[in-house]
DNA sequence: CGCATTGTATACTGATCGGTATATTATCTG
DNA sequence: CAGATAATATACCGATCAGTATACAATGCG
């Protein structure tokens, strides 16, 4: 038997309590600030999703989710692999530097703080930065494969490259750091892509 | 007059704390698990350093001495700018892939954290952020001037590139990742080089 | 309506946080 | 030795942490 119906709306909570996350942190983040940011009141928090290690793990699938599907429809974008990466590289960028506050990626600020103490978090962390490095390995594999990559490059070192690029990257946009260091960056990496 | 004498060695206590501050970061880390590592109680703490934000900024004074020297040692150490940049690479990447336990690196964890909440911290950070690309930058302004890059290119963009790197790496050190993640990075990044 | 069920609001819990007041101990000076 | 000084140890402070007990409000079902 239905009792009386949520009074918010689960999805975009969550989305506020992600917000939260990735300006605090974790650990930074207490339930005072989380609720607020929500609009609800402790107990609907945890009747809703359990606890705050279970909220945080909700909205770090969310992120996820949301950072994946554009890196695969970027990646899927052009036909050349070598290419698809410079659309992708561009495109961090951009969401990186166009934004107002600098948060960075919650899947970076999380897996420093997180490894350690939290073991749940930390696993899914590993997870997280594992299916990152596979996505830019299997779209490299096959521009390997068809040719776009010289042959004696290995396509899994270079996902990793990307990724430590990608890493480095989100974190000079966790500081207040100019847009233009990321721009350089960005030009020195598609420079290596030439090479490879 | 002087009373009792200090019955602990500061500059030891200091590492201690240190050590604590990395594992740990600066939130993560109690008064309780600092005065457990140095061995001292807390108000021997608070009268040897004042309180735990000081003790941090102290610890990260410490961390950066030992940090700059070191790498200034190594940009000194080849004639030629662009191989000492390798040899820098190739040392953060022994650095980070030899101990036991995945530290990372203190200036990119605490950046990451303390931005927000602790002003003194992040100023304080932010100036180490630009006294390491400020150091990449006058070796390889040097290496610009003696010919040894190429006529078009930027020593600032290429210090910034460079400095990023190593924040990757920091970040990839911090988790539990295979050294072999490491090695990739920095041959791919050598590659960079050849190009500059 | 009456009852079961479920979400919400208020107010609280024990634990831990950074920081400190008080008293004691050890040193230097005279 | 006596007195001043400074570091130590014990025990505590208010604030805040994550999490919850209790009471109340709103729904569906009969």
């Amino acid at each position: 038997m239905a009792g009386r119906p949520r009074q918010f709306d689960k999805d975009s909570t969550l989305k506020q309590a992600l917000d939260v996350f990735l300006e605090k942190g974790y650990e930074g983040s207490s339930l005072d600030d989380l609720c607020t940011a929500m609009g609800i009141t402790r107990p609907s928090l945890y009747k809703a999703y359990g606890n705050k290690e279970a909220l945080f793990l909700a909205a770090l699938s969310t992120y996820r989710d949301r950072f994946i599907e554009q890196v695969k429809a970027i990646l899927e974008s052009e036909s050349n692999g070598k290419q698809a990466i410079r659309q992708l590289l561009t495109w961090i960028d951009n969401e990186h530097t166009a934004e107002e506050t600098p948060t960075g990626c919650l899947v970076v600020n999380s897996g420093i703080i997180c490894n350690e103490g939290y073991p749940q978090i930390a696993d899914k962390i590993a997870i997280l930065h594992d299916q990152r490095e596979n996505i830019l390995f299997e779209r490299l594999k096959r521009a390997h494969e068809e040719g776009q990559l010289k042959a004696d490059t290995d396509p899994r070192a270079l996902a990793q490259y990307i990724n430590g690029i990608l890493q480095g990257i989100a974190v000079l946009a966790r500081g207040q750091r100019k847009p233009e260091v990321i721009h350089n960056i960005v030009a020195l990496a598609n420079l290596t892509l030439d090479q490879v």
